[in-house]
DNA sequence: CCTATTCTGTACCGAGCGGTATGCATCTGA
DNA sequence: TCAGATGCATACCGCTCGGTACAGAATAGG
């Protein structure tokens, strides 16, 4: 039986994206309410009858963040060497932070690093599921090690980290107004500083080395 | 004519120190002035009279902090060669971010990436502050490639925000409760990549090297 | 001792916070 | 056509925010 009672007037998926915006540039605690609803366009009972409240609102913003604004991460994962992973990692986060229709970083960060102790909790699920990723990439290299394109005396963890950081100092970068271009020449400096530090070796590398 | 009327019953250096610590834990917007004179064991009036506003009382502490904090920073400036700055630099932003007897991470980040729109000059300042430090480290480079110990074809201003990259993500991490041990792998596979990349050599290299 | 000066504690300011009660509008199903 | 259900807009809730007025307390100079 759906569909009971007047329909709702505004197109949720468009909210939540508006609401995202306003996340992404002022944080979590600098979004107020009201700069939620009057970006989203909607009043605050119907705000909180479709998302719960402000920290509902977050998690769902954050959802849909990963979902699409993380696409790569997940494109990246599934190249096929542990060098093309870092490579397209590196190269499309500087594209994804430094995206001129969208807020400069990245909203697992620009979401709040800090809060006060009562948002305590927002700043630890945005924490977590940063350490999520890093320890996705990590299991990503230690299938690199089996499958051969990683030394056997690679650690998987560390090199994750290392990359996790560099993404996370780009984003700082980014948020800050360091332009797609300087970011682009860091990104090539770690990636190069990757495959000299892992042993990893690029398609050209190993093309030559045949 | 010092010392007119009643004299403050307070040290307003340790008062700082405390109010330092309590937006570094928070963040600017995420510390109350509630949160603040209660670290401070102050009173509002007071804190006002001694400090101005919650802003200036924030600003004098990111000056605390850049003094105090970041002395490590100035030390591995001086360093002789560009990769025993960049060594000193990551090695000593590890030790930094993960002081036992502080709060984790770095007051230039923590204290807020993003705000509301009426505290933007906050991130604003922090943003700056930190871009003034990698334009020193830039600085430092083109005076290693003038030495002699960076190649001439070295990019100073790339690397060096590579390795401010490297420095932030670190403070994220150590922020999101990433062990010491952790963070200083990190550090070495960093300086490990900048060396190798930017063809900075280590004491141990050059020696050898003679 | 008195006055001028400065600091301290209390009590308060208007504004905005996150969140909600209520009454009306709009839909479906019978 | 009307009952039940749902969404919308207004107006409001208690609370906390950053900041301050004011009166009393403590000092120095005279």
């Amino acid at each position: 039986m759906p569909q009971r009672g007047r329909p709702r007037g505004f197109d949720a998926d468009e909210a939540l994206e508006r609401a995202l915006e306003v996340f992404w540039r002022q944080g979590y605690e600098g979004a107020s309410m009201s700069d939620l609803t009057a970006a989203m366009g909607i009043n605050k009972p119907s705000l909180y009858a479709a998302f719960g409240s402000k920290e509902e609102l977050f998690r769902k913003a954050v959802a849909r963040y990963a979902e699409q604004d993380m696409e790569y991460a997940r494109r990246a994962f599934a190249q096929p060497t542990a060098y093309e992973v870092v490579a397209t990692l590196l190269r499309e986060n500087v594209l994804a932070v430094t995206r001129p229709d969208r807020p400069a970083g990245c909203l697992s960060i620009q979401g709040g690093t800090a809060c006060s102790s009562d948002n305590a909790a927002v700043a630890g699920f945005l924490a977590t599921s940063r350490l999520a990723g890093e320890l996705a990439l990590a299991d990503r290299f230690t299938r690199a090690v089996a499958e051969g394109d990683l030394p056997a005396d690679a650690d998987p963890a560390a090199l994750a980290r290392f990359v996790m950081s560099v993404t996370e100092g780009q984003a700082i970068h980014a948020a800050a107004g360091v332009a797609r271009e300087a970011l682009r020449q860091t990104a090539e400096i770690a990636l190069a500083g990757f495959a000299a530090v892992s042993g990893a070796r690029s398609p050209e590398q190993v093309a030559r080395s045949v």
